[in-house]
DNA sequence: AACAAGCGTTGATATAGATCAATCACTGTT
DNA sequence: AACAGTGATTGATCTATATCAACGCTTGTT
């Protein structure tokens, strides 16, 4: 990604490979001190917050960095907790930041991840500004879809590694309703399901149903 | 904030004081190619997405820089739009990042602004969480409030500056039950509502209908 | 001052989805 | 293999909120 063999060298230096976590185990907890950025290998995290009920903040996939929103932070605000097996990498930020100091190509990698983070949280809020219950969950399925295969994963058919109270905390609904639209979604073709497994057989109507613009017809408009 | 007289003066000699701005102007529009970030010196901007009907993604305030999602695209993905007379500050951004190459002290800064901007939007995924309309306007409020005195103004009393449609599309309901809703808090002495004027009157009621932790007793843990 | 146009409020109605309750199906453990 | 415990599904009911419709109030313009 625009580093020199030398550059890349000095990052390993101080990434921690650490041992991979079980599903149900914590990456970081909300309040613990603040050190490290956390990249995922491979597996699946998902961030939630517990004041009050339990809230799930997102869904984070390999090649995601997350601790992000604690960075200007003592100490980290939500929870991040492994949804299946997965690897880990630790980035302690505090001697990232001195290395990135002296490789403006890093500093420059950086800005574009946390672009991209915030990217990512606007197309959700996009999703979750939707006023019913259907198209919020078309649109979650379909943005899945489209983060899986852009990491060279099947877009129509995989494995969902939440569980149907995460997906419904995260969407804003209840795990009924959950529940309910994807039986009607798999009733009407739109998609086959069976419990964490999904197929999707039906990609335009599934756009339909978003309300979302496909992903083929997306803005190119130029000034 | 940390920088040195010949940073700030470096970095003056790049920043662009555009004229101000008046109200229903846009400060980009979706589509137009990335060139700068825009810092909010004075009034207010909604960002929002027209794909499909227009979304409103978010109210921003002065000190809070605008346009962060673009950095590692090449076009804006949504439109900015001045909400009231403001005066914003375009910075080149591939400018910026050359100066700030060579001073850590502004690249951490950087860093921390794109921090506390993700943290800001997982704020507004904690409040859009929330299944009832209710509640997402209470903490609404409330979280309007915390940032309007975190910049020197009243936390009690202050003026809307989006319609409630842009808090309707914002908060994902019909703007009736925006109306509504704000009738209820208001004959509830919650607080005092007319037109855009808002004056809360009970705090700790707001907190307990908008089902948040009050900020007084926010997460302090430690490890 | 009068007017238009947009914005906000209010009321009536319909319905999507929450809630409550019961059952069923996995998953993992002894 | 049996069991418990959790997670998912389904059904019935009720309510919050979307929707439809009408009206009133501001604000800005001629």
């Amino acid at each position: 990604m625009g580093l020199t063999n030398g550059d890349v060298e000095k990052l390993e230096t101080i990434i921690k490979h650490a041992r991979p976590l079980r599903r149900g185990e914590h990456v970081f907890h909300a309040g613990e001190r603040f050190q490290s950025l956390y990249v995922i290998k491979t597996g699946c995290v998902k961030t939630y917050d517990a004041q009050g009920k339990h809230q799930v903040l997102g869904f984070h996939l390999p090649g995601d960095l997350v601790g992000l929103d604690a960075i200007d932070k003592t100490c980290h605000l939500c929870s991040a907790q492994v949804l299946e097996s997965s690897a880990i990498c630790e980035l302690p930020f505090q001697r990232f930041e001195e290395i990135a100091s002296h490789l403006p190509s890093l500093q420059h990698q950086m800005y574009r991840l946390l672009s991209k983070e915030i990217s990512q949280e606007t197309e959700i809020l996009l999703l979750r500004g939707k006023t019913n219950a259907e198209e919020r969950l078309a649109a979650f399925l379909l943005h899945l879809s489209q983060r899986l295969s852009k990491r060279g994963l099947s877009a129509t058919d995989f494995y969902l590694n939440m569980s149907r109270n995460d997906i419904s905390s995260y969407l804003g609904m209840a795990v009924e309703t959950v529940s309910r639209l994807f039986r009607r979604f798999n009733d009407q073709g739109l998609l086959r399901v069976s419990h964490k497994h999904v197929e999707i057989l039906d990609f335009a109507a599934l756009e339909r149903v978003s309300g979302m613009v496909p992903i083929s017809a997306q803005r190119q408009r130029m000034p």
